[in-house]
DNA sequence: CTAATACACAACTATTCGGTTGTGGATTCA
DNA sequence: TGAATCCACAACCGAATAGTTGTGTATTAG
C-alpha cells in the first residue's frame, strides 16, 4: 500500500486505468528521466499494482485491479466502522468524559 | 494520502474507529516514545483524517471520515474499470502483513 | 552491418521520514 | 503549593526514498 502513496506513482496508476502503456509512454508526461520512471514502475510491479510483458523491444505496462480493490476495502472499512459509530457517539464522549479512573504510567526524569 | 501509509497511524487509525481517544492511549499499544505517537497523530491531523480537541489536560481525539472517504473513492475508481473481470475481496488482511518489499544493500563502486 | 530506440542496472546524492532524547508548558491531584 | 500527568516543541540520527548520471544490453529500422 506504501507504493501508492507517491503521486508520480498514483499518476502512472491512473494513466493505465486508461489502458496498456510501454514504459516511455508512461514516462513521458513527467519531467524526470526514463531510469526514475522505470525505478516507479518497478516499485507497482513488485507492490503487484501492474503488470509488465514483452513485446519486441518493449515493456507494456498493464493494471492488476486485485490490491486496488484491497485499498479500496480497506478505507470503506473505516468508514462503516465510523458511521456505525456516529449513531452513539454522545454515549461514547459521556463514557470518555466519565472515565478518568484508570492509574497511569510514565515516570520522569531529570 | 501518504499518511495513510505508515503501519503505525493505520493502527492508530484502526484504534479511533471504535471511538475517540487521547494521545496516550493512543501511544500505549506501542513500544515507541509518547513524543513519536504524538508525531503520527500530529500528521494524522495535518492530513485532515483525524482531529483533536482538549479536554482539561487531554487532547482527545476522533476520526474524520471525508478524508478516508475520498480514498475509498480514489481506489474505487479504479476498480469500477475492472469489476468485469473480478469481484473477489478475500485476501484483504492478506496484503498489510506483507507490505514490505526487499532492496539489497549496496556492493562496491566500479 | 550500423544506428537508433527501449529499457534497466549500478552508484551517488539530497531530502524525507520514523524514531530518539531532552525539555518545558499546561493542567490536575493530594 | 508542589508533585504528577499529558502533551508537544526542538535538535538530532540512521535508514529509506526519489531523484540524478553513466553505462550496458536487447531489439528494431535503414
Amino acid at each position: 500500500m506504501a507504493a501508492a502513496s507517491d503521486p508520480t506513482r498514483r499518476a502512472i496508476l491512473a494513466r493505465l486505468a486508461e489502458g496498456p502503456a510501454s514504459v516511455t509512454d508512461l514516462a513521458r508526461p513527467f519531467r524526470m528521466t526514463q531510469q526514475a520512471v522505470s525505478k516507479h514502475v518497478a516499485c507497482l510491479e513488485r507492490a503487484r499494482l501492474i503488470q509488465k510483458r514483452r513485446e519486441g523491444r518493449l515493456r507494456v505496462c498493464t493494471l492488476n485491479p486485485e490490491p486496488l480493490e484491497q485499498i479500496a476495502g480497506w478505507a470503506e472499512g473505516f468508514r462503516e466502522l465510523w458511521t456505525a459509530n456516529f449513531r452513539r457517539l454522545d454515549a461514547l464522549l459521556d463514557d470518555l468524559a466519565k472515565d478518568k479512573s484508570k492509574p497511569e504510567r510514565h515516570p520522569r526524569k531529570k
